[in-house]
DNA sequence: CTGAAAGCGCTTACAG
DNA sequence: CTGAAAGCGCTTACAG
């Protein structure tokens, strides 16, 4: 069953059928209707293949997935990150008329731009967190709409692409000020791997409130870290052994947290009672902990919501479309900060 | 540049070109070199979508994750089952030459089928917690090609369904037999909802190794939760109430090990010490749990990897596939569990 | 509001 | 081993 049969069937031709599938709108309501029920009663569905050759327009969004060789994370989609951020595009897509393809491929991968070179899609929005910059680059050359969701804040593309980035230096400010606003005055960093971009921000963020709340920064309360758990504990060892205990902790992502509140744990020091932990990303795991992390949140649906709906106008040649958009994260207060205590056990 | 350029400049037939594109062998080795080199040298990527139309074949599998209304799951991807599972579906399909088209869709949408319809796929591969035996059934009476993982061994279909599940006796039978192997006789077990099919195949488990070990199964042992945290706290303190605290626990779910394992810290009995606790799943806040959990892990990159393989078989018309395997959860030692302490702390 | 014709960029038989 | 022709199932101008 195809559009030629249907037009046959319906006594039209089959440009008039193209017209109602497509609501053209300049078809007479009688035509329509009829043609309408032609469809209706052969159950026929327009091949979407032959469409896409047609008009020229996939209405694919392609979701690529680029992998950090380094990094060998267990599974990528399972990122909490990544998760509800594909969630979100698919739903969003969807509601356009959009379908999503999926691609998983390593940073080094010849291939990476396979579905654009094939025209199996008419956009891609690039999942990674390793450095996009040359392949985003390549890709907005040859003319291929791109969109990103930019954590490094690294991209310094002009409006050829579409980013949306989290300031990690507003975010950490946020985060360090909250801690001082319940009373910390001596705040422990954890910062993560220092040649990050992301971490050098999120320092700058601790020390502006620092600065701005008259807090003196001691060098010995920031602690480097590389992001994983073993290093939140290091942090609160290193603090211990040097009687340099913080009263709160802020750690530049959820592991290290995590790392953090273990080792309290192991230590006998009670948290938030003894000292405040906050952590950064919002991580499942955080509502798991005990006691359950507060942390900050990336507002990663509402990024992946406008990410989708940016690359869209931009593709359909919607005029003024704002190509970047920066976002902060949000405070999420659970059970591992409080106000300082004045009597502290020493 | 399409093919018929390519073939002008080469100084061939389209047909020619399609074959070299294709490897389809009966060239002459000249010609297809003087092929490849112009293909080479315009940089030419054969349309995919023309490709599609023209073979009746699309060469994408869908990965349909259709979601459960009643259970509001943020984010189904991040989900610790599905998110390795899509990743080694992509891999494995990309070796084969397949892509992946995502869609996700309530279960009581009318549309779930529509990447079959209208032939953007050539088969689905279907990912959902909720029953979908009629979804699978309407698809394969319409003759498309469609997988499972079926985690409730509830798909009673004959072989026109690739299906992978997991036998949840098997499973929870090796569980049980390995908390008695360590010498524990007193097991508690936390089963999930018992109107699921897989917590009776669970509950099987338990009792028939305990048949087997000549041990009696306790009814007052048996704590019925709803795969959540909070039950697995409740387990423990009822167990606790009453004076029967078991000395090892198998939770039918990790949360529920995981709500255990805090109610028992909670109570300052250590883990595993005094009482040892195994999950099920190996869900990744297993790892980062204090102790770290034991737990059964569900092969569930075997089983995708398993699944997407035989289904392009299928869909490629190759003989004698086996279409249905049974897998069974691997047992995952960790901390949270010992061997029975003679000395046990009343 | 409607239709005839050409075209999208490939592949598929068929013939040689 | 190679080519000419027809076709996949739509949409796109163009004409009326």
């Amino acid at each position: 069953m195809n559009s030629f049969e249907i037009a046959r069937l319906a006594g039209v031709s089959r440009s008039t059928v193209t017209r109602v599938i497509n609501n053209y709108g300049n078809v007479h309501p009688k035509t329509k209707s009829k043609v309408l029920k032609v469809m209706e009663e052969y159950n026929y569905r327009p091949n979407a293949t032959a469409k896409k050759l047609s008009s020229k327009k996939s209405n694919v969004v392609g979701l690529l997935v680029i992998k950090d060789i380094d990094q060998s994370s267990p599974s990528f989609l399972a990122d909490a990150f990544f998760g509800p951020m594909i969630d979100t595009i698919i739903h969003s897509a969807s509601k356009r008329g959009y379908r999503i393809m999926l691609d998983i491929k390593e940073e080094n991968d010849k291939n990476i731009l396979n579905l654009f070179h094939d025209k199996s899609i008419d956009a891609g929005i690039f999942l990674s967190w390793s450095n996009l910059q040359p392949t985003l680059h390549e890709a907005a050359d040859l003319g291929y709409h791109c969109g990103v969701i930019d954590f490094d804040f690294a991209i310094e593309r002009d409006d050829s692409i579409v980013v949306m980035d989290v300031s990690d230096k507003q975010s950490a400010y946020k985060a360090t000020k909250y801690l001082i606003d319940l009373g910390h005055q001596h705040i422990g960093f954890i910062t993560g791997i220092k040649s990050k971009r992301c971490s050098i921000e999120r320092l700058e963020g601790y020390k502006s409130a620092h600065l701005e709340s008259g807090l003196e920064v001691n060098e010995c309360d920031i602690y480097e870290g590389f992001f994983n758990e073993v290093d939140g504990n290091a942090a609160v060892e290193k603090w211990m052994e040097t009687g340099k205990l913080p009263t709160a902790i802020f750690a530049a992502n959820d592991k290290m947290a995590i790392g953090a509140l273990n080792a309290l744990h192991k230590k006998g020091i009670r948290v938030p009672e003894d000292v405040s932990v906050i952590g950064y990303d919002d991580v499942i795991l955080s509502q798991y902990t005990s006691p359950k992390l507060s942390t900050m949140k990336v507002p990663v649906s509402e990024m992946a919501h406008n990410l989708i709906h940016t690359l869209i106008d931009k593709l359909e040649g919607k005029e003024g479309v704002q190509k970047r958009r920066t976002f902060i994260a949000e405070l999420v207060e659970r059970e591992s900060t409080a106000k300082l205590r004045k009597m502290k056990k020493k």
